[in-house]
DNA sequence: AGTGCGATTGACT
DNA sequence: GTCAATCGCACTA
């Protein structure tokens, strides 16, 4: 539990060692802004490293929760749960929704303020057939479509939240050599509250991206 | 202590 | 397209 989140001096973690050719992200190139970081997200490696070997994906969707934004888990305050939101930029905050799916956030501006970036969906790279035995399922675009399939293909849980992704680790986030890729915006999925703000971010085109049709043009 | 309700998913009509 | 599953949290009393 709480990978992280007290004996290390995370918000000063020297970074960007490379693992398996990937060059992990400093946290100094992470905007504070919580919006600017679901933008910079777009594009990004995120590396899970088990005694099963490495599973990767490329993040091709995220949503951006805000200070001040009534549909954050940070709305009203801080709590045992969301802790991890109010961390320096880069640390994981995982939570279960519904009972049923694990949720993958990044943390976002100064410690101490609460907010993140929900990752909702990735593009399998590495240890796809780990993921496929993590999802039982074996369709390549379902496996990482939608964030707490994301979750589950990583093997991801509470058991991280709080860790830092801005070192090698259990979990962490890389560069992607690839041309940056054009981003669309919509509103964010499943949500009554804060409905029309358009904070969801997406890789335009790419087949791995959740969420229906008339959000994805 | 009890209730309502999700940042979802998978099964099914 | 609809809908139940499932559980932790926030809120009321």
């Amino acid at each position: 539990m709480n990978v992280g989140t007290d004996a290390q001096p995370s918000c000063r973690s020297k970074p960007a060692a490379a693992d398996r050719g990937y060059e992990g992200l400093a946290r100094s190139e992470l905007p504070l802004d919580t919006v600017e970081l679901a933008r910079c997200l777009i594009g990004k490696i995120v590396v899970r490293s088990t005694s099963e070997g490495v599973l990767s994906g490329r993040v091709v969707e995220t949503e951006a929760y805000p200070v001040g934004d009534a549909a954050g888990h940070a709305y009203r305050g801080e709590t045992a749960r969301n802790h991890a939101l109010f961390l320096c930029p880069g640390h994981a905050y995982v939570y279960l929704a519904y009972g049923v799916a694990y949720m993958l956030n990044v943390s976002s501006e100064a410690a101490g303020v609460g907010a993140g970036v929900l990752i909702r969906a990735l593009e399998p790279l590495e240890g796809i057939a780990t993921m496929q035995r993590n999802r039982r399922v074996e369709n390549l675009r379902d496996l990482a479509r939608g964030p707490g399939r994301l979750a589950a293909a990583l093997d991801v849980d509470r058991r991280l939240d709080g860790a830092d992704l801005c070192r090698l680790g259990p979990l962490w986030i890389a560069r992607d050599p690839r041309e940056a890729p054009e981003i669309g915006t919509s509103t964010r999925i499943g949500l009554s509250r804060e409905a029309d703000r358009r904070l969801r971010f997406y890789i335009r085109g790419n087949r791995f991206v959740s969420g229906p049709k008339a959000l994805n043009s």
